[in-house]
DNA sequence: CGCGATTTGTGCACGCCTTCACAAGCGCCT
DNA sequence: AGGCGCTTGTGAAGGCGTGCACAAATCGCG
């Protein structure tokens, strides 16, 4: 059952229990749930009901409630969830509290964006190197960062214990980008260029496809234009709403 | 919302009333098959095996036998699936070839850099206008295009049959602009800002959250470091591999 | 001190998706 | 023409995730 046993909240490593083995559905709603609450945070509330959460964080108010059970969540029945505690449990969870250092390999376009994003530090990320291999690029100072060759990305990688690396190169050297990423100790990707990445099992890959994105959209514009052209008025009903997510990663 | 009539697909001889019936994780991966096989085509290859295909698209052969024998497709036994028959058949379902409008809402950071992405026009969209509400970016030009007015917005969707929009501003204004694009039509929504849209339901949103997939990354690396601090050096073992893919989107 | 209102935690059933395994179909070679 | 090897398409099984419905737990109040 519920091992509430465990008074001790985030901030120790030594004796980690048993990790929990989460379903990736539930891990990767969890960042959903964590933003909801820093939102409820800072309107005051102390305590949440699975319903209002699920409501702010956009998904069915049972299934916020099983996914908080896998992680042996403090609840109170007939109160509801501790805010503050539920945040910590959660960073704890996602390693957030370690404040993990991330590198970005390729200051294009989209790579200058993401360099200057604030949303990286907000939520528990550092970037705290930049690279690329064109030279006019390399040396040029973005958010207070220089940007170094990608020759120095083992070394830097090291003293600054990176594990995250960001891919944002052209999709023809995000093999090579990877590679020398998994070279350098990077265990975890995620890649914008379009294409599949090879890499050890031991290395988690996310991927971000934003033409993907646009042609799902695309595939139910067209399911919708050919329904419209049917006989039954099929309009919109009161479907309660879905906000799903998901994808996986490697591992070994 | 009135769009062309289409009559039949590309390759299709015994004709395809009905629109197929995809299971969304199907639709997820038909964009990365897509681009898999451009980048056959561009090789020569004029036939491929479920093998190699599958291979290339990162997934497994069984499954995208399954995916495109739901859409009805053309392989020959024994040979293997045409290349080109197949892109058309995928670009079709997907409603590429009606080679949409999109606009673009939030000129910023994020904004301008998909602005000017050239992978939006290769696969299939067309950037048709840019929209911001900073009177210091109003009429500024990026790539050829001039930025707009969101109150211009519900005219020129009109005029340019815009059914895609994409949201770049920041969280506090992601939802009145959401609600600006269902106002003017648009019926398909992707969303970079963090949080929770709520729109008709007859409108489609997909989000894309840089934090998420970093917090989700962060996780493995937690757990790939508490497993590290077990027993004996349990590296690396002989499994398989495993690629990743999935999200979903809101529908009716 | 007990009762009712409230909300969590979860057993269970259902449906979707994945994966295996194999028969059927196709081309080629002899 | 016939056989052989290769590849597709799919039936069936198993696993995972979702959502319902309800018992258990807790609080507030009379
Ligand atoms: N721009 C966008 O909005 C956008 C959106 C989605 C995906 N993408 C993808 O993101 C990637 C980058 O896009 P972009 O528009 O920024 O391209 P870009 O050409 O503007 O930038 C690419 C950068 O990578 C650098 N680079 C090239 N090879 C490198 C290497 N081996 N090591 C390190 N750096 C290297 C280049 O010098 C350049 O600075 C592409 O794969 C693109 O498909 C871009
Ligand atoms: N920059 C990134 O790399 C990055 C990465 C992931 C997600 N995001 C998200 O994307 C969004 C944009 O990020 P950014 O860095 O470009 O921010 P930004 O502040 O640079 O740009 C926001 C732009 O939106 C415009 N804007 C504000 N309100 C508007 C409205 N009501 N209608 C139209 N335009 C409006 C602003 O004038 C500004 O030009 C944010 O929600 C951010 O969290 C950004």
């Amino acid at each position: 059952m519920s091992q509430q046993r465990h008074g001790s909240t985030p901030g120790e490593a030594g004796g980690v229990p048993a990790f929990p083995d989460l379903p990736e559905a539930t891990i990767a709603r969890l960042p959903e749930y964590l933003r909801a609450l820093h939102h409820l945070a800072e309107t005051g509330a102390e305590t949440v009901s699975s319903e209002g959460l699920a409501a702010a964080a956009g998904v069915n108010s049972a299934k916020l409630r099983k996914d908080l059970s896998h992680l042996g969540s403090y609840g109170t029945r007939g109160v509801g969830y501790d805010v503050s505690l539920l945040v910590a449990q959660i960073e704890y969870i996602l390693g957030l509290d370690e404040n993990r250092a991330v590198c970005l390999v390729g200051v294009g376009n989209l790579g200058h964006a993401l360099a200057g994003y604030a949303g990286f530090a907000s939520r528990g990320f550092r970037v705290v190197a930049l690279f690329d291999t064109d030279p006019k690029k390399v040396g040029e100072q973005i958010n207070g960062l220089t940007v170094r060759h990608l020759d120095d990305l083992e070394r830097i990688a090291a003293e600054e214990s990176i594990a995250i690396g960001v891919i944002a190169t052209p999709p023809g050297t995000a093999q090579t980008v990877a590679d020398a990423l998994v070279a350098a100790g990077v265990t975890s990707i995620l890649n914008f260029a379009p294409g599949v990445l090879s890499v050890p099992s031991n290395v988690d890959v996310r991927k971000v496809d934003l033409a993907i994105e646009l042609q799902i959209l695309s595939f139910h514009e067209h399911r919708k234009a050919s329904l419209t052209a049917l006989p039954g008025g099929r309009a919109a009903a009161a479907s309660p709403d879905k906000q799903p997510e998901d994808q996986e990663a490697v591992g070994s």
